[in-house]
DNA sequence: CGTGTCACCTGACAGC
DNA sequence: TGCTGTCAGGTGACAC
């Protein structure tokens, strides 16, 4: 569910309406959810506190907050997190609320119950939860080709599509945006990373840049759960070339579009466009 | 270093 | 209708 994009608008919906909103009570209700305090540490972390900015990282969401305080969130496969008014029902796998001094609350609903909550200082959340070990921001000026280039030369016996689902090596990037990033290149899932000829791996390097910045442009993708901060859903699914198109004709050559499985996870190409090197 | 499998949970869906 | 098995966008631990 969420890559890159999703929680990118996640933070741009929520960020405007939260920044200095002062938090009058926060409630956890699924203890595992936080795993790096006790959950009682949940509510009298947070009690009383401003939120300031919202930062991400890859897939992670930083909420700052006075006193060097952060809140770390990672959504997983189907967490959201959701702007409401209090007097809105909760929805039923609602494991925390937070209440604001506006009566707007800020609630963290996960079906899975797979994401994950760090509080603390900026160092001790970025240390347990993992974020300090992410690769590199995809869409930041500083992320070059020739990073780009060495990141895939140094791996070269791996499969490019697992390469580039490592986020200690490129940051945010999930199953549905390299797939499509894959197809917009036109490079094979299955291709060895020291393979990739040099103005390959210069599409490649656009595409995945594209695919991510479109995705955000269409304010994500929507296939299950996700929703932005307003439970707003994204448009990016009507935009997807290959990814759950398997069986249909390719838009590009009109070849079927096959399911495959590539690293443990289910991959869509069109084996006529993408070339396998 | 690389890949495959499992686990964490719940719900959707296919097949019987 | 309802049971069972399979699968799902993420990630880390583990075996080989």
């Amino acid at each position: 569910m969420p890559e890159l994009p999703e929680v990118e608008t996640i933070r741009r919906s929520l960020l405007p309406l939260l920044k200095g909103k002062k938090i009058k009570s926060a409630v956890l209700t699924h203890s595992k959810l936080l795993k790096n305090a006790e959950p009682g540490e949940f509510s009298s972390q947070l009690y009383g506190k401003t939120f300031q900015d919202i930062i991400r990282r890859g897939k992670y969401l930083m909420f700052y907050f006075e006193d060097q305080l952060r809140l770390l969130v990672h959504l997983r496969m189907t967490g959201q997190l959701r702007l409401e008014g209090s007097e809105i029902e909760l929805k039923k796998h609602n494991h925390f609320v937070i209440d604001l001094d506006d009566g707007q609350q800020l609630r963290f609903v996960d079906t899975r119950k797979f994401g994950m909550l760090y509080i603390g200082s900026e160092e001790s959340v970025s240390t347990q939860s993992g974020w300090h070990k992410l690769g590199p921001e995809p869409l930041s000026d500083k992320f070059s080709l020739e990073d780009f280039a060495a990141i895939l030369q140094k791996r070269p016996k791996r499969r490019i599509k697992a390469l580039l689902l490592d986020q200690h090596l490129i940051a945010g990037l999930g199953n549905i945006y390299v797939d499509e990033g894959l197809f917009r290149a036109g490079i094979h899932p299955q291709s060895l990373a020291g393979n990739i000829p040099p103005p390959k791996q210069h599409d490649l390097y656009q595409a995945i840049r594209a695919v991510l910045a479109d995705g955000i442009e269409h304010r994500g993708t929507t296939l299950n759960d996700y929703v932005d901060g307003f439970g707003q859903t994204g448009s990016f699914q009507f935009q997807l070339q290959v990814y759950g198109r398997a069986g249909q004709p390719c838009r590009e050559c009109e070849s079927t579009v096959q399911r495959i499985k590539v690293a443990g996870r289910s991959t869509h190409v069109c084996e006529a466009c993408q070339v396998m090197f």
